[in-house]
DNA sequence: TATATTATTGAAAATGATTATCAATAAGGA
DNA sequence: TCCTTATTGATAATCATTTTCAATAATATA
């Protein structure tokens, strides 16, 4: 269960994070978020416009993209890229890594296949990483993306 | 040294590859191949234009973009998103991994770094995830993307 | 080597995702 | 409730990438 996106009073998860910005929290932005967070897989901007016009069809193209842009910059929000054109977008709720995954990504038709079933040590490895990058170059790492390009099944039988 | 674009007879590594598709040998394809051979970095399409154009100003930013998908369909050239809007192209020589290398990409001022000094733990590790993934989904993978997102020195000063 | 076949090319137009503009609206503080 | 100003939506503008199509040039063939 989600809770409706109205609640009164309480405020969600991340009301705190838009008044620190010095950011309103306003119709569209809440329907966005629930969207995102309803649906786990990795939408489009029209996807998520769809979705969200289903809701409340006041809500025009032009303010998901703004509020992508917003959430993305704020860290609420991690964009991808699945070299199709258009880009995905994806709650990132970094609560102990629950829904965290990587990209398996087919070339030849476009499928994409989530895997998220690491070996630990991938995990560790990844920390690790993040932690000699950023003593070695002074970043502070915020999030990866781990992606593996090839042929599916069936595009491999295709193929030459 | 690279050698003549133009050599005779003996023809580049590529050739064999580019005859066995059906593909021919083409000017604009050689000198693309070949600014992307002499700039290791991560070029766009348009800065490969602009190479090219030097070279051979008779090429058009058609036929660029157009030989760049061919490439990357044949797996010589790798395409990348940095999340800039524009793609950018690599050349894959897969040769004992000379030349890998991933990205640590500054979502601030957009610079992006290159790291090649792979503990060798992540070396196997990639190999191994490769091996696993191929065998569970059936994919022939190719490539992958490991990029590590975050703000670095200069934009985290600014923050918040 | 000359010729036929057809992949490739370049210029210009079309596309499609994303962004900028700007007047109207509505959040949140006073 | 009123005021300030962030936010919104419709439209137009951008800008990277694709498509179109007649002209050209790389190979195969004679």
């Amino acid at each position: 269960m989600h809770g409706r996106w109205c609640e009164r009073g309480s405020g969600k998860w991340w009301h705190g994070k838009f008044r620190g910005g010095g950011y309103r929290i306003t119709m569209p932005r809440q329907i966005i978020l629930q969207v995102l967070d309803e649906s786990k897989k990795h939408l489009s901007a029209e996807e998520i416009y769809l979705k969200v016009h289903q809701i409340y069809p006041a809500i025009g193209l032009t303010t998901v993209y703004r509020t992508l842009e917003l959430l993305v910059k704020m860290g609420l929000v991690f964009k991808f890229d699945f070299g199709d054109g258009r880009a995905r977008y994806e709650l990132s709720k970094d609560d102990k890594d629950s829904n965290h995954h990587h990209h398996l990504i087919c070339t030849g038709c476009g499928r994409v296949i989530d895997y998220d079933d690491f070996i630990d040590e991938e995990i560790e490895l990844i920390k690790k990483t993040e932690r000699e990058l950023s003593k070695k170059h002074g970043f502070k790492i915020r999030n990866h993306i781990i992606q593996f390009y090839g042929l599916c099944k069936e595009c491999n039988v295709l193929e030459d």
